[in-house]
DNA sequence: TTGTATGCGTTATCAA
DNA sequence: TTGATAACGCATACAA
């Protein structure tokens, strides 16, 4: 492992000149650069980073928040996709990406707080957390920057990304009412979800605008098993309902498990919309109407707003725009 | 931020004690220790991972080579997957996953082993690499302990994981055969690709044995679109043929959709079986036959590989094993 | 234009 | 059982 220690001796200079020329300083003569680079080349220098991240006090690497990035978690893209959006971005920065892994039960104890200063990460990206996450308000409020995948919450050094799920929930229910549904029940992620509320707010809204109700909410835990679960509950219950809002993708793909476990079928027997618009949602057969979200969107503005907040500028929110994708598990009430 | 060097003020002791107290030396009383340990508690310490690599020269880092982390290779879950199976294995260990970018154009110019050197990563994991790859030679015979996914090499600190792609081709093959089909195409991905070569050898092993040969081989590039295309040229070039084996999942569902754009199906009018066993295979609609890969184990047992290279173990190899599952898209020719 | 000296936060060597 | 002190590789204030 050469050093500019290295390089200084063997081009007779000393070690400030070498650090110097090789960081392109202009107060350096053109004949002894030339030296230092031509002898860093041949002595096969690689600067190293983490003396250089030590005595900068700046590490030039961003930490992701995986949690619970296990096999379910790769089936349902979200977290996957939004890793890809941020790297998509910082790929192109000089920042390099690390992961950060709180699903292990020697990490659990750490607070994010001190995953980050542990590994001394110029900034964060979280996600995948539930909202009374005990070490969230340390983070929003600790002088990481810091931006939220889906949590609205603000902080001198924290900003957030999110879509509105108020109003695609809200398009979600307008659609069913469109197509003259009035016996509408929804199946919902669980309560410690922002999200969660957000889109049985917005459901609501669209159907008390047109003077109707839920005639039922169930709460799974947004895996495709929940929603099977759920659907099986809530045709047992409510064998009248025509139409089922789910709160993700996948407990929309369970349901659709369900109705065919049941020797029914979507649309005919029930229209289905769920949310998210994961890779699936088109190929499943009947292809899934969803609320489409860009979740590589999200994860590529997370990036592109932390880099901005380590360049000093003012933590915001994004808000990401979503759009009611029509396909075939939903049809007009007959 | 505090330091070891604040804590010893506060405790009245010296950076030495600090440190081997927090390290749980042996050699420390218990009553300064525990002293050592509360001041850390009540001024919030964390230690500072960068300071503690520049002199132990373990960095705790695995770097994982995510060339080409685009949305094409995000519907194709394959680098995903890898990095996901990675990520559970490491994440029971004391070490952290750092991604490398090398897509973008910046570091294009950097040789792998730059990489390794700059962040000074314990040790790699590469994978989505071509054969051909100008630096993999450095790497493999670098010092750099490296785990090869789907590339096999072996050096003295490189081992590889990888998948039977002659015997997975041959299995699809023999599959064919066993169901009577005789004008067999494949199309296959590009020929800088190892697999490429592996599953062309497997897949003609099987049909030489049963005294066949192949109609035609057609290369894409291992994507939807890919499959697509050389599909509508196989059908133009070779209307006889009744059995195409693709050497990706995507290939074949891009070869499924050229199918409806003629107006035929699968498998009435062409057996398809395709390679990779992708999450979206059992959903397209017909399900996709196809050789399975456990492709998360591929990435977890090239995590542990390395985690073991890191622990002086011998480089080796591993090979996963593979399945040929059989769904809706290859019937009995009639 | 160049060099000397110092420090970043930690661990390790050695002596007390 | 403890503490000075020197490293690790680099950047920088200051002096020359």
């Amino acid at each position: 492992m050469t050093t500019i220690k290295d390089i200084a001796k063997t081009a007779g200079v000393s070690v400030t000149t070498v650090s110097r020329a090789l960081n392109g300083y202009s107060d350096v003569n053109e004949a002894t650069r030339k030296k230092i680079m031509e002898t860093a080349r041949q002595l096969n220098y690689a600067p190293n980073t983490i003396a250089r991240s030590l005595v900068m006090k700046k590490s030039k690497t961003i930490g992701l928040l995986v949690s619970g990035f296990i096999r379910e978690s790769v089936k349902d893209n979200f977290m996957l996709d939004v890793l890809s959006g941020a790297n998509d971005y910082i790929s192109n920065t000089d920042y390099d990406v690390i992961l950060f892994n709180t699903n292990s039960s020697k990490q659990r104890e750490k607070t994010y707080q001190q995953l980050c200063r542990e590994r001394q990460v110029d900034g964060v990206i979280i996600q995948g957390i539930k909202t009374d996450d005990p070490y969230l308000e340390e983070i929003v409020n600790g002088d990481t920057p810091c931006v939220l995948v889906d949590i609205p919450k603000m902080g001198t050094k924290t900003g957030y990304v999110m879509t509105d799920n108020v109003a695609g929930a809200y398009d979600a229910g307008k659609h069913f009412i469109d197509l003259g549904h009035e016996k509408i029940a929804m199946i919902n992620g669980h309560n410690q979800a922002f999200v969660s509320k957000e889109r049985l707010e917005g459901f609501e809204k669209a159907l008390s605008e047109s003077g109707l109700s839920l005639v039922e909410v169930m709460n799974g835990d947004f895996t495709e098993e929940s929603g099977r679960q759920c659907l099986h509950d809530l045709i047992q219950q409510h064998p009248e309902i025509t139409a089922v809002f789910c709160a993700s993708d996948l407990m929309a793909i369970g349901a659709l498990t369900a109705l065919k476990e049941l020797g029914k079928t979507s649309p005919d027997d029930l229209s289905i919309v769920g949310y998210d618009d994961i890779l699936l949602a088109r190929y499943v057969t009947p292809a899934l109407t969803t609320v489409s979200q860009d979740i590589h969107g999200l994860g590529y503005e997370a990036a592109k707003m932390l880099v901005g907040l380590l360049n000093d500028e003012k933590p915001d929110k994004t808000i990401i725009k979503h759009e009611l994708i029509i396909r075939d598990s939903s049809q007009r009430f007959q």
